[in-house]
DNA sequence: TTACAATTGCAACTTTATTGCATTTAAAAT
DNA sequence: ATTTTAAATGCAATAAAGTTGCAATTGTAA
């Protein structure tokens, strides 16, 4: 369901291949991003980033990561910031531009749904689309088992 | 491409059928928020709103309304609230489950694409789909003719 | 006209996010 | 190894968005 670019472990090489510093902030956001199956809210990744890392930074990190592809950020449907792992085929200025999400009512995760294509899409006359995200609202795997 | 379900100025009958008390507040917000063909912010239905009204009993308006199936809340991809009329089917938990809109990058507005569908997707095992909202970005007609 | 629940306004506060600037540091050049 | 320097971080201050508790007000039904 999501793939999964950084099992490699290599966040210092993959950092290098985009012209970034090899720092302990960016580190540490990566290995927190790797191995999972949902994307993280940005309230949770600064707990568990810790108090070593500067709120401000982490907020820099997250932005340079977006804007280097090798995140995406999803604003659930509370509003609230989600970051996760682009898919491989996501570059700088070259986002992938089709983005799914599944947002759980229970535990409040987003996980992200890849492989998935949608049909094309008519808009009104001069309505051009750059880029499409499907957001779904419902019961997760998990919560739907209790 | 917008329902007009308040075209016919009959804001205190809209609330009376909802069993709300027909107040300033209510009639400001249904006032501005009619005649329009995209979504409004809540920053900018702030600042229309004046400082007669207090920014508390707008966020509470605006929440009741939502509940009542009066109007629907989106989320832009900076994670701005934005809020529009529902189209006619919706009523007290009983949203229409599907909603589309674009954003546009140029101008920031959120349109409200209505009368779409689309076809079923396919979601991993044990995941329930109770809503989805398809989010389009790009550019607007008025801003494509720049 | 009264009564009462619904609604509003105010104050205080929390969370999320941004900006400017001084300091530090990774990594390239010497 | 050292030096150099642009990149990155940390800190302080601030802005914006949203929430909560409570007292005062008001719409509406009796």
């Amino acid at each position: 369901m999501t793939s999964r670019v950084l099992n490699d472990k290599d966040f210092a090489g993959l950092l290098q291949r985009n012209q970034l510093k090899v720092t302990a902030p960016r580190l540490g956001v990566l290995k927190i991003m790797a191995d999972r199956d949902s994307a993280i809210s940005q309230p949770v990744l600064e707990k568990l980033m810790g108090a070593e890392v500067d709120r401000v930074t982490l907020y820099r990190v997250l932005k340079t990561f977006e804007e280097k592809g090798i995140l995406h950020k999803v604003i659930d449907l509370n509003g609230t910031a989600h970051y996760a792992i682009c898919s491989s085929n996501c570059s700088e200025h070259n986002h992938q531009d089709e983005h799914f999400h599944f947002n759980c009512t229970q535990c409040k995760q987003v996980y992200c749904l890849n492989d998935m294509h949608l049909p094309a899409i008519h808009l009104p006359e001069g309505f051009e689309a750059a880029s499409v995200s499907l957001s779904i609202t419902g019961v997760c795997n998990h919560c739907s088992k209790e």
